[in-house]
DNA sequence: CGATTCCTTGAGGCATCTCAAGGCAAGTGG
DNA sequence: CCACTTGCCTTGAGATGCCTCAAGGAATCG
């Protein structure tokens, strides 16, 4: 009781603690390289000097082929490594009581997974792949170790954990303050923003989740996300068919929530 | 347009940018040690060796008297100093476009705020104090100097931001597959978790946040709160007097909440 | 081909919001 | 000391947005 008191003392307003059975993916010994990575300037090097990187790229990181479906690492699993991802979509969630699920966050190319861990050393949620994936797994302690004796390189990690932090509050007032029409809009324009930081199309992109994946994220039932889509469309914002969603105003689409957010 | 892009890859859902007056409280020149502070358990310090704690020490923190209402720094402040709560209670908070707040957290003696700073260098977030309070400015500069140079107190600042992420999580659980009755009382037993980590009795406190507060954290309208808080009193799970709480059945409480999370 | 999964759409219900009125306590000014 | 204002809370009544339940379509898979 004491130890779980003081683990709480953060602030935290609900306590998740149980172990899980191991993580389901074997490493396989294939290493990577940050230097020569095409998603240099989105994931973990970005903000840092070819010295740096090149320290980072000593630490070899191990790279993993996800399949679809399969996790990385679980609620409860010792917390090791934080991942990278290379390649494929993720989701992050916690498991309620009743065994369903809530989403807290979605994960593409270049961005990174699983420091949620640090807290208490174990994870606390679990991430799970939506297509074939593949991830780099950047074991905490040498990177650690990495930033100890680099100031530069410990200010990139603390900015990253911040950053999540920043997309939590986000998320926070979404869930808080909008109506399901403005969850939608603002979670496509988000799709949206990051795929074209990717190279991708900003109004054309697949959507790597269910809707009751969206729905769970943004806190709406699977048939109001339908329902919100249909609408959309209706109202020509967007051509949508089953995952395939084209955004035909994207100025149309800000409008619906920018009255909201300052 | 590049950069924006760049700020935005991890995975921030709606971005938040803009520049905002500077703070509104100037610097006294009462320093703090916290080798002798009576939070040191529950604080920055705790996890820390003494040696560590004496390093801490050095750096002489200035300590800042707050006033009821006032703010210690707005959404746009540069970002320069982690505060820690010395005494009094803290709200965090965003603006919406149309004048409304969500509030994004409530901040306790021990507690740390403003590190959502660090991702862009600028507060995402207010930080309003709820009565009068003082708090311990913490200069991030010197902090990351004093990590760089010490695994061990790098490891504790992480830990730090990772622990709010992992109270993020939870709060977007609460927001996205809670009730009225289930946020409410999940509200309350955390209060309740964090009065008794300080020493306060668990089942009787005084709320420092109006009703209209806890209902933007929760995401519930102030009625509605209040509402909630009548039907606890009938159901003799609480006796409820304006901001006085006292809770007559911690159990019931934990149950109304407990069959959903895990 | 049936089984399964995911999506869409409709109809009705309910939890929460909105709007409104009134109470209470503290502060202010005459 | 009292009248008045102000802020905060409570409670009621009606409106509504989202949920629940249900049915059916489309795509995928063994």
């Amino acid at each position: 009781m004491q130890t779980a008191m003081l683990d709480n003392h953060g602030t935290t307003p609900i306590q998740f603690s149980r172990a899980r059975t191991a993580s389901t993916v074997a490493p396989t010994p294939i290493r990577t390289q940050c230097s020569t990575c095409h998603l240099k300037d989105l994931c973990l090097p970005c903000g840092l000097n070819t010295n740096d990187v090149e320290r980072i790229d000593a630490l070899m990181f191990g790279r993993r082929r996800v399949k679809m479906g399969q996790t990385i690492y679980r609620e409860g699993d010792k917390f090791q490594f934080i991942y990278a991802v290379r390649s494929g979509t993720f989701k992050s969630s916690l498991t309620l009581k009743d065994g369903r699920e809530q989403v807290t966050g979605f994960h593409m190319a270049g961005e990174l997974m699983g420091m949620d861990g640090l807290a208490s050393g174990n994870h606390a949620s679990a991430a799970t792949a939506l297509e074939d994936a593949e991830v780099c797994a950047i074991p905490y302690a040498h990177l650690s170790d990495l930033a100890a004796a680099n100031g530069n390189m410990q200010h990139v990690v603390s900015r990253l954990m911040s950053r999540e932090i920043v997309r939590e509050h986000s998320l926070m007032m979404l869930l808080g303050s909008m109506n399901a029409e403005e969850r939608l809009a603002a979670f496509l324009l988000n799709i949206s923003q990051r795929m074209k930081a990717r190279g991708y199309s900003a109004t054309e992109f697949h959507l790597r989740m269910s809707r009751a994946e969206i729905g769970s994220y943004l806190g709406m039932k699977l048939e109001t996300v339908s329902r919100t889509f249909s609408m959309f469309q209706q109202q020509r914002l967007l051509e949508v068919d089953k995952k395939h969603i084209q955004i035909l105003d994207l100025d149309g689409l800000s409008r619906t929530f920018d009255t909201r957010v300052q």
